[in-house]
RNA sequence: GUGAGCGUAGCUCAGCUGGUAGAGCAUCGGUCUGUGGCACCGAGGGUCGCGGGUUCAAACCCCGUCGCUCACCCCA
């Protein structure tokens, strides 16, 4: 094997974010912070992997996520390690089990009030690719926990998630919520929906089948036109919810109401992971493929508990930002981001020193300027500046050395003009301040 | 894990019934020693994903393999 030729290339699922695409992903999380920030949320920097059981624990055991989608890995198993007893680690599928645990460790309840946090960053699942999907994912998400689990905190948090696509022109989303009810109700409806199911399980699909063992909660998720009309007819959890629930789902719809947020009603939404109870909610999105869902969330009122914390509510959601930005992209409405400002046209190597002290004003006062590393042509300067996007030409001679002062031409439109270095800082510094705004 | 489609220059693609590769864009340079976008000229860049088979001859046909893409499962 002649290894030396070899390409190394991103290994499958991953990939990189080139600009200028990168300043749209910085421009779409610093949104997120914004908007956050703006509800008193606050960011929670957390570990990208964590003890596998953990994981395990809170998304369960039985789901796809744990079972065959993470990225584990050992240490401690070999000689050179002995300091350290034998582990498996995962890559996180997902964060929420991380605030849960970081939350319970630094004995988070004794925080005032309720606690919100967020979380930007990249997820791993082992799955395979596709339109939408990727092994190294990124995600925005929040959480709020606490004593509480009023309503009106699930509808705090779903008008947040809201705002937040609307600011980012994120629009042509559909909010969809259920109610999967919590640990006294929702066992009997299941119980109840399988009994429904074995009824039918001739006329449904081998995976629809095995689901009604496994998880008949599933079934109702199902994409296959010809199960639609059984399913249809199929008992609802609306009609099942225990009285507290049904309370506080009614409660939810009132308040998302009187904060003007459009929803729409889906008995069939039921979420993947374990931890879920009562409030379930999703956002698709256009432009996508068959992965539609730019945001998952819901209640988890016994996650802490089950992670050996105390008694604790909890609500959260996950933003998946690759999906979102391909939808941004699709809609074609992106925002125009900060591009070059200013291009440094020297001429000979009197006017490299003024080059080069006007470049250090001019980033001081907080452009982005571009300063030839050699004497170009001046032609071709010109040129580079407009196929690097520049806004200005800055341009320094020997006319500009001998008489002090600054050629600053507008390539949009050719417009020139002399000034001295003051006018020159001035004119672009306020230019600076009106394109911001 | 399952299925389908596709792999020719950095990108988008052409290449007829098999005769050992081309265009546009991009890049670099020239026409043009203080004025960009245009035009013209030129250059670099490809073991046609890889391996095997059929054939006098394979980018093209066959088999395998790898990769990518989309979909299923599931999920953000």
């Amino acid at each position: 094997m002649t290894e030396n030729k070899r390409q190394f290339r991103a290994i499958k699922g991953t990939r990189d974010i080139l600009p200028p695409d990168s300043a749209l992903w910085n421009w779409f999380e610093q949104t997120a912070r914004n908007t956050f920030e703006s509800y008193n949320f606050r960011e929670i920097r957390l570990p990208i992997f964590e003890e596998t059981e953990l994981f395990a624990r809170s998304v369960g055991a039985d789901t796809d996520i744990v079972s065959k989608e993470m990225f584990t890995f050992n240490i401690g198993h070999d000689a050179e390690s002995k300091e350290e007893p034998s582990q498996t680690y995962s890559l996180r599928p997902e964060a929420t089990a991380s605030v849960v645990r970081s939350y319970i460790e630094h004995r988070m309840q004794t925080f005032p009030g309720n606690l919100k946090l967020y979380y930007v960053g990249p997820m791993f699942r082992r799955e395979r690719p596709q339109k939408g999907r990727y092994r190294q994912f990124y995600q925005i998400g929040a959480e709020v926990l606490g004593q509480s689990d009023a309503a009106a905190i699930d509808a705090e948090v779903i008008e947040m998630l809201m705002t937040f696509f609307k600011r980012a022109d994120l629009t042509r989303t559909t909010l969809y919520i259920n109610s999967i009810g919590d640990k006294n109700c929702r066992p009997q409806y299941v119980e109840k929906l399988r009994e429904e199911l074995r009824k039918v399980a001739d006329r449904i699909g081998p995976d629809s089948q095995r689901r009604i063992e496994t998880n008949p909660l599933r079934v109702l998720d199902s994409k296959l036109p010809e199960e639609q009309a059984i399913i249809g007819k199929l008992p609802r959890i609306s009609d099942h919810l225990c009285d507290e629930c049904r309370e506080h789902f009614a409660k939810l719809k009132e308040e998302l109401r009187l904060r003007g947020i459009a929803y729409e009603e889906n008995w069939r939404l039921v979420r993947g992971l374990d931890y879920y109870t009562r409030t379930t909610f999703e956002v698709i999105a256009e432009g996508l493929g068959s992965q539609n869902a730019v945001c998952g969330g819901g209640r988890y009122d016994g996650l802490v508990e089950l992670l050996g914390g105390p008694p604790t509510k909890g609500i959260g959601f996950a933003i998946g930002t690759d999906r979102a930005i391909l939808s941004l992209q699709e809609s074609g409405k992106l925002p125009s981001l900060p591009a070059l400002a200013v291009f440094v046209a020297w001429m000979g190597q009197a006017a490299y020193l003024t080059a080069v002290n006007i470049a250090q004003k001019l980033r001081e006062a907080g452009l982005a300027v571009e300063l030839p590393p050699e004497e170009m042509k001046f032609k071709r300067s010109l040129a580079l500046a407009d196929k690097l996007g520049a806004r200005y030409a800055l341009i320094i001679g020997e006319d500009e050395v001998n008489s002090g002062t600054f050629t600053l031409k507008r390539l949009a439109d050719s417009d020139q003009k002399k000034l001295s270095k003051f006018d020159l800082l001035e004119y672009l510094e306020s230019e600076r301040r009106d394109t911001r705004a």
